[in-house]
DNA sequence: GTTACTGCAAAGATTTTGCACCTAT
DNA sequence: ATAGGTGCAAAATCTTTGCAGTAAC
């Protein structure tokens, strides 16, 4: 079992919770790559590595993952919407090809600072934040000229 | 008929479609107002002024909207989307308030810039992007303390 | 033996689409 | 006539939910 997913045990134990198969195998799945995974995906390669768990469990699982704080929700526009872990991530922001669709991660601590000077000026107290850039990424521009 | 909306008739027309009745209100009713409305809002809105037109033209026709850069559509998260119009209105992002749902604008040209940098570093070419900040709006700040 | 969890399928919400009918040139 | 537009209802997507059965303590 991955290290994220005792810390996620420990998180679903402490609210009382169980800590069944089911649970567990969708956390395995999700802490197993840093990629962005969206939750049929995530249903998708539990299939074929022989969990049962079903669609339902799955969306209900990712919320209780990203309850705890260790796994964050993206929202890529468009109504796609993904997961991956933050453990060890720092805060980063999204680069999406619209023609690819692949995701990359950018990162920029001005920016950041620049938004919390924003809601100050407006008496706004964030939570959270998304901040994706739509466009074609280095392959997809290469793929365009040649 | 609104200047905006003239301007919405001159691209239908160059390019060759059929400024329609439908195509006119729907224009006037994204056009009165600065607000962020979503289509469901527009369709209302259309309904309750006497016109006939449908959910299908509403969608059909916004997109049209937006083709024509006078319009633009805003990804709220959560599938929530908007549309205001452009006319006269520099770029700016949102501060989407989770508890009342309603969405303020604020501009910081220099994320702008800091967001052309991490293109440029990561080979990535923009077309669009989207900054949306959730959290409390002022408003519904106080109303939790009070 | 409770209490919580799961799977299933139905229901929601939002947006798109196929098709027959209608409407401007 | 003919191309394009519209309304309707069905379809498509993604996600949530009610409920009966199942599993963990």
């Amino acid at each position: 079992m991955r290290p994220e997913t005792q810390q996620f045990m420990k998180f679903i134990e402490t609210k009382g919770l169980l800590f069944t198969t089911e649970r567990k195998s969708v956390a395995e799945e999700v802490f197993s790559t840093h990629d962005h995974l969206d939750a049929e995906e995530v249903l998708k390669k539990l299939k074929s590595t022989g969990s049962k768990a079903s669609r339902a469990t799955v969306y209900r699982t990712l919320d209780l993952l990203v309850e705890s704080g260790l796994v964050e929700k993206i929202d890529l526009g468009e109504g796609r919407s993904a997961y991956e872990h933050t453990a060890g991530h720092p805060h980063h922001d999204h680069l999406v090809c619209t023609v690819c669709g692949e995701v990359q991660e950018f990162e920029e601590p001005l920016i950041e600072q620049l938004q919390e000077w924003a809601c100050e000026k407006a008496g706004f107290r964030a939570i959270g934040h998304s901040l994706n850039i739509y466009g074609w990424c280095a392959k997809c521009k290469l793929a365009v000229k040649a």
